[in-house]
DNA sequence: ATTTTTTTATACCGATCGGTATAATTCCAT
DNA sequence: ATGGAATTATACCGATCGGTATAAAAAAAT
């Protein structure tokens, strides 16, 4: 019933998701994601319903493509572990060559006008969300003893989205995976590493 | 000679700092420029050229009034106590109570238009140069043996960047002094302080 | 008092912003 | 074949974007 799509809805928001990455939410127009997604308005409105809820499908998509390593390393054992593996996917994300650099839940609308200030609030939201999942993850390992002593946990999941953060705005300044690794194994050397088992 | 200016430029000047540091460069209008400056259009473009001249003198008024600091901090005799200045500055810089919150220089044009591809082109430039003059402070440490071992100096430079950039977005974020303070803290633990002098 | 110079205020410019009304297409169901 | 349903293409909407032309207002110099 009816006129078939002539475009793949997934493909498109893809594009949607790279321009909004690279560009920003406000500084993404109409014009841009219609051009990139090979779509015209009315497509792109009927589909996706407007600008706002196509970038929430976008970022829904991005949370659940780029960002998976996030929830899988807070299942690890060892929060050593959960730790390294967050700020590593973090650096791998933000330095993919197909993709563009950076993180877009950071580039898309840090300061922005208040038209925009939704988007905003939703995305610190985000932010927020993620730094205490780590933290209640933290808080379990230091009732197992399994935190480097003298840190509260909260503190540490403060830590390590502080670095993951600083990561993302070096990617978006030209820094290679390489160096952003370097960063990362400074950042750890006060946690040491379990010692390993054996005889 | 001539009708005397009604407004200080200074002044002025200020109030469009704290905007492009609150809104981003594109996510500051003229008419947001011209209402909190309390100018006309013809006054501004008089007095300050265009919107992206204004945004570079409002810049440079950034970096002196507000990062000041920085410099300071690399004539410290010893490379820890500079670390320490620097990232203590930024996280009071970014979290100043009469300010907006963040950093000016990484909120005005993370991700952008095409249109504002010249200032965010400028912003990371003003990165890198920041952080490779503290690379060079640190390469001086390094021969003064004021490094602590295994570290590379240009290494060492860009973790602190990376931290500060960190704590930027943690304040844009909402994160209060003490919390970057508590950050900060943790990120010099595997850098020892000088043993104290004395008998 | 008049001229000259500078800064104001007002109105306007073309371009682009996000969003939509209208109608021409293209399918399935009958 | 024909009617209904969905998607397309085209043209358009008011609002705002950065920027400017014009002229009134206010000072110093003559």
């Amino acid at each position: 019933m009816g006129r078939p799509r002539e475009f793949d809805v997934d493909e498109a928001l893809e594009t949607a998701m790279e321009l909004f990455w690279r560009k920003g939410y406000e500084g993404t127009s109409l014009t841009d994601l219609t051009e990139g997604m090979g779509i015209t308005k009315p497509s792109l409105y009927g589909v996706f319903g407007n600008k706002e809820a196509l970038f929430l499908k976008a970022l829904e998509r991005y949370e659940r493509t780029k960002m998976s390593f996030f929830h899988e390393a807070l299942k690890e054992p060892k929060a050593r572990v959960t730790a390294e593996k967050i700020l590593r996917g973090f650096a791998d994300a933000q330095t993919a060559d197909k993709d563009p650099s950076g993180c877009m839940g950071i580039n898309s609308a840090l300061a922005c006008s208040e038209a925009a200030a939704d988007i905003q609030k939703c995305l610190i939201e985000n932010r927020h969300r993620d730094e205490h999942e780590l933290g209640k993850r933290f808080e379990r390992a230091a009732q197992e003893g399994d935190l480097p002593p003298g840190h509260e946990p909260f503190d540490l999941a403060r830590y390590i989205m502080t670095i993951s953060q600083g990561t993302a705005i070096q990617a978006a300044s030209g820094a290679d995976r390489a160096a952003l690794y370097r960063v990362i194994d400074m950042a750890l050397q006060f946690w040491p590493e379990p010692a390993a088992e054996g005889s």
